[in-house]
RNA sequence: CGGGGCGUAGUGUAAUUGGCUAACAUGCUCGCUUUGGGAGCGAGUGAUUCUGGGUUCGAGUCCCAGCGCCCCGACCA
């Protein structure tokens, strides 16, 4: 992509209205753009980093056998009136609202009335179990405050699998399966290091749930975290364990981290008021068994601008960057912006994602500033020096070190 | 919802504490120059000072109400 062509630009100065780290950079550097209090869009270099979010996510659901489906935001009352939440959230975070004729809907913020219902229609014998369905969607909550940019909003984009079971066992199973998926989305994100598992309250659903909570100051809840296996608590329920409930040992240590998923297993909660059955082998008719698997994709991409930025601006990891390489053409000498063109299209050949700063009006030091900004990963300066050599200078966003390299070696660069 | 802070060109700030035509920087437009870390000169552009009332000879500034944004708390299946 040319720069030139991107509409959004950066700041130097920050909005004064946002104080957040996350939201600070992401509107500086031109990725998001603040509506209303928790309300944002999100612009062209925002939406790259989201979209490589969710296909890390997609990939991995479908790994583990989950199938992509989508559903409605727009939601009837008469669903949430079948569970008791249309009463039982009354004032609460579910936004509701009417329409013409005075009937009353609900934006989703969560879709267990809608996934059940919806698997009662199609999974009728007990071998079609078990499924597993899965969404990434806006998903819509009155939060009573909005805060810390794009960390906790009103409007926000979230993974919601739901899995469904003829028996405890197998829940049980596939739940230690949904782990194991999400420490790997967390790896390839490149926040695995910071992200703990973390044993947490289950609501209304059920005792316990898990969370994983990804170590920053920007977070919201505290956490302790076993020094022995790395297993943690929230400290919500630390009262209740005083050992870790994984190894025993009760050292801890105490961080700030934000909730970026949370796991249920939620047993026949739903499947029962929906009286969504299957006939055993035995003949008689079970509940179907039901766990919930979200992971927010909007919070996970502020989760990780707070762990990674440096006085200059943000410090994407490789998978999500919104681009690989950031091609700086400095000067508009015809040799170089020749040489420029030329690099560009021949690491878009190699498949490469290419953002090329051919700005004419800018001068070296603005787009220096800006590229730090954006954060890129691996950026390419290409300059009348440069072009001398027959080469591109090298640097990468997270390190110091400034270094040559030969044109025809470029494809080996970048992912 | 309780507490605190703040609303002035696109952005960041100023305005003698109630007094002249609301200023500066940046951005944007045009011209010339310049081209390795946010260039220089010149000329332009851009404001219903959040909204509505009130006090006053006079309000960006004081008072009241509302709206909006940020922060702390409560809340967060």
């Amino acid at each position: 992509m040319k720069q030139s062509l991107i509409f959004s630009k950066t700041l130097k100065q920050a909005p004064k209205d946002e104080q957040s780290v996350n939201a600070r950079l992401l509107t500086r550097a031109g990725f998001i753009d603040k509506l209303s209090a928790g309300i944002y869009s999100f612009l062209p270099f925002g939406l790259r980093v989201c979209q490589k979010i969710e296909n890390i996510v997609r990939q991995e659901m479908n790994e583990i056998g989950a199938q992509e489906i989508l559903m409605p935001v727009l939601q009837p009352k008469s669903i949430w009136d079948v569970t008791g939440r249309w009463q039982k959230f009354a004032g609460k975070e579910m936004f509701k609202l009417k329409n013409q004729a005075n009937k009353d809907y609900t934006l989703g913020w969560t879709h267990e009335e809608v996934i059940t219902p919806l698997m009662q229609k199609f999974v009728l014998s007990r071998k079609d179990f078990p499924v597993f369905v899965y969404q990434i969607q806006d998903k819509f909550r009155d939060e009573i405050r909005a805060k810390s940019g794009i960390l906790r909003t009103r409007e926000f984009i979230m993974k919601d699998l739901y899995s469904f079971h003829t028996s405890e066992n197998d829940l049980d199973k596939y739940y230690e399966k949904v782990k194991k998926a999400y420490f790997r989305i967390f790896k390839k994100i490149g926040i695995d290091k910071q992200t703990y598992l973390c044993l947490a309250s289950g609501g209304s659903f059920s005792k316990y749930s898990h969370e994983f909570q990804t170590i920053t100051s920007a977070g919201e809840d505290v956490i302790y975290i076993c020094e022995n296996c790395g297993m943690a608590i929230n400290k919500e329920i630390k009262t209740e364990h005083l050992k870790c409930p994984e190894c025993g040992k009760t050292k801890f240590r105490q961080e700030k981290a934000i909730e970026i998923g949370n796991i249920f297993k939620l047993g026949t909660n739903y499947t029962k008021p929906f009286d969504f059955k299957f006939i055993d082998k035995d003949g008689t008719r079970q509940p179907v068994i039901m766990g919930c698997y979200g992971l927010g994709i909007t919070r996970m991409m502020g989760a990780v601008v707070e762990v990674f930025n440096d006085a200059n601006g943000i410090v994407w990891p490789e998978n999500i960057a919104p681009y690989q390489i950031h091609l700086i053409q400095v000067g508009d000498d015809l040799k170089v912006k020749e040489t420029a063109e030329k690099i560009y299209k021949g690491l878009l050949k190699q498949g490469k994602e290419v953002l090329y700063d051919d700005r004419k009006d800018k001068r070296p030091g603005e787009k220096f500033a800006d590229a730090d900004l954006i954060g890129i990963p691996l950026r390419m300066v290409v300059s009348k020096k440069t072009v001398e050599k027959n080469s591109v200078e090298i640097k990468y966003r997270n390190k110091n070190k400034v270094e040559l390299a030969q044109i025809k070696e470029l494809g080996k660069l970048g992912r």
